[in-house]
DNA sequence: AAACCTTACAACCGCGTCCCT
DNA sequence: TAGGGACGCGGTTGTAAGGTT
């Protein structure tokens, strides 16, 4: 017997969205709060199946979310992360401040992977790295099985989340959540790119969410809230809003969201994965044993 | 200018996991 | 404890946009 379909397939629309839709969906999802996708077709009228709501919101209309424009930090960062987890993108995303799974994934098919195949073809030629500051040495996925690199990770996150229970005082525990910061940390030699926010097709969209990501809540602000709209807050804001999108302000929206935020925080804390890739970015000799034990 | 090729990314699909009854 | 529904994740595809010939 076969997994019956998620959702009918007649009658349901398939295929990019239009402004329209991501409109109506954030509508209800500012009123109602993202969850219980079964219903969001229901109580919107929207011809899409639960499961390409959910996706719309979180990789495309989250609040929260930064669009291209990686940075090399950022690309440093997704390949040690990627070396290190594996295929396990949302996990690696949540470590990225402001990424999707969806986009780090594609980022890596389109364009780390194949920086990394001619970084591994220079160097199988004596010639300077295409990719400066990585040896391909690093990226060996064949070196382990994946299933051992997730025992490991497991292990290792095991053995954080016992640290973290242990030495919870630590102030050093801090998930920074201004990607500036986390961003800044290295942009003496890498200097970030700007960000576009969204893609020009749903440039309204953008405009309409910022009206209300542009005031997070100052303190306990989600990672990654404070620049969600910047690049488009150009003050030409005139999208028509519908008359059911209430403010930021009065939103429970940033409630939801922030929870959910705060309960996909990294187990690691970034500063110290960051200090670790980056040490291990110089000094890896070949295997993640030794890289693993770095961090304790 | 048109045809073809390549690239980038939004979206879909199927499976695994979690949670509720 | 088992069954079923809902959600999340990763792999893959479709297609629009840009580049090249």
């Amino acid at each position: 017997m076969g997994r019956p379909p998620c959702c009918d397939k007649l009658g349901v629309k398939k295929g990019p969205w239009t402004p329209e839709e991501d409109i109506i969906l954030v509508s209800y999802i500012q009123q109602n709060g993202p969850g219980n996708w079964k219903s969001v077709p229901n109580n919107t009228g929207l011809s899409r199946c639960s499961k390409s709501c959910r996706l719309r919101w979180t990789n495309y209309l989250r609040p929260g979310i930064k669009r291209g424009g990686f940075t090399d930090h950022e690309e440093k960062l997704i390949i040690h992360l990627q070396a290190l987890l594996g295929n396990r993108w949302a996990a690696i995303a949540s470590y990225v401040p402001q990424r999707t799974d969806n986009d780090i994934k594609n980022y890596w098919n389109t364009h780390l992977k194949k920086k990394l195949r001619k970084t591994e073809e220079d160097e199988a030629e004596g010639g300077p790295s295409s990719f400066p500051g990585f040896s391909s040495n690093y990226h060996h996925p064949n070196s382990k099985g994946q299933w051992e690199r997730r025992l490991q990770t497991d292990i290792n996150m095991a053995k954080q989340a016992l640290h973290d229970a242990l030495y919870m005082d630590r102030p050093s525990f801090i998930y920074d959540s201004n990607p500036s910061c986390s961003s800044s940390s290295h942009s003496s030699t890498t200097p970030a790119r700007p960000a576009s926010t969204y893609a020009s097709s749903t440039e309204n969209i953008s405009r309409l969410l910022q009206n209300w990501t542009r005031k997070p809540p100052k303190n306990n602000s989600p990672p990654g809230a404070h620049q969600s709209t910047t690049a488009s807050s150009d003050g030409t804001a005139t999208a028509s809003v519908p008359n059911n999108i209430v403010s930021p302000e009065s939103s429970s929206l940033f409630q939801h969201w922030e929870s959910k935020q705060s309960a996909a925080e990294p187990l690691f804390p970034l500063s110290l994965l960051e200090t670790w890739l980056f040490d291990e970015s110089s000094s890896y000799v070949g295997g993640h044993d030794m890289n693993t034990a770095a961090i304790y």
